[in-house]
DNA sequence: GTTGTTATCAACCAATCGGTTGAGAAAGAG
DNA sequence: CTCTTTCTCAACCGATTGGTTGATAACAAC
């Protein structure tokens, strides 16, 4: 199964039952019972549906006598979206560095031989460590 | 399996393997072969990690002789941090709010006994209607 | 043509996922 | 105490996942 915080963080959103849960617990608090009501499954089905939020760090859960009211946590959806962000940054600076490139070449054209040396494709920094098997 | 765009996109984000994968494209365009090298499972599955990808809008495969190489395209990427940005924020302006009527509570208690109605977790727009089994 | 490289397709397999039903724990109400 | 409500745990089931190996397609090089 997804061993590390991100990949739980990223398989609970996978499920469009739990990206519901979340949109609700995003306005609200809510019991087990009261998540379940709107779906037409089984009450046991939402509760692993909430407890694979939990481990996920998505949700915590407090208690109020049978009540275990669940409570959005925002910290974990932070480090997704500086995840994505991270990336989906690097590839629109590379993309915009090629534009760069190719507006150069262009000049080049209309101006005269230059010895033009573009160098895209150049490695960077990278962290999330070849993956084990 | 996943039947939505953004079903799709966190389904394929959620292994370490396809993350790495992104990880890199963001760098650089790759073909499968030169993406699978530093892992230690075959082309085959590399292939299938790509399949997901593409399949999740992630990434676009061109053609250069025998060669297919991956492309990181950003838009998905771009909904996914919307969505969770989304209800990242309605979280954290509801505990704004909270935080507020907790002050103004505090405040009565130093003030007087005033006829003090708090009216937090009242509904809002929701959108993702509820799930279909 | 044949050979070599690159990548995908197909079949298989163990493990996991998302649901079910049934039993039981935990707490308030009579 | 018993009864009801709320929720979790356990066992089961079919479908999907993530890997494997083997065959094959597509193209370059010879």
């Amino acid at each position: 199964m997804a061993e590390d915080q991100l990949s739980r963080a990223f398989t609970a959103l996978a499920d469009p039952t739990r990206r519901d849960i979340v949109a609700r617990l995003s306005l609200a608090d809510a019991t087990p019972g009261q998540l379940a009501e709107p779906f037409a499954m089984s009450l046991q089905a939402v509760s692993k549906h909430l407890k694979v939020l939990e481990e996920a760090g998505l949700i915590s859960r407090s208690r109020d006598a049978q009540r275990r009211p669940c409570h959005l946590e925002t910290a974990v959806l932070d480090e997704m979206t500086a995840w994505v962000d991270r990336y989906r940054r690097n590839a629109e600076e590379r993309f915009r560095r090629l534009d760069a490139v190719l507006a150069a070449m262009d000049d080049d054209m209309h101006d005269d031989a230059h010895d033009t040396q573009h160098n895209d494709e150049h490695q960077q920094d990278e962290d999330e460590g070849v993956a084990s098997p």
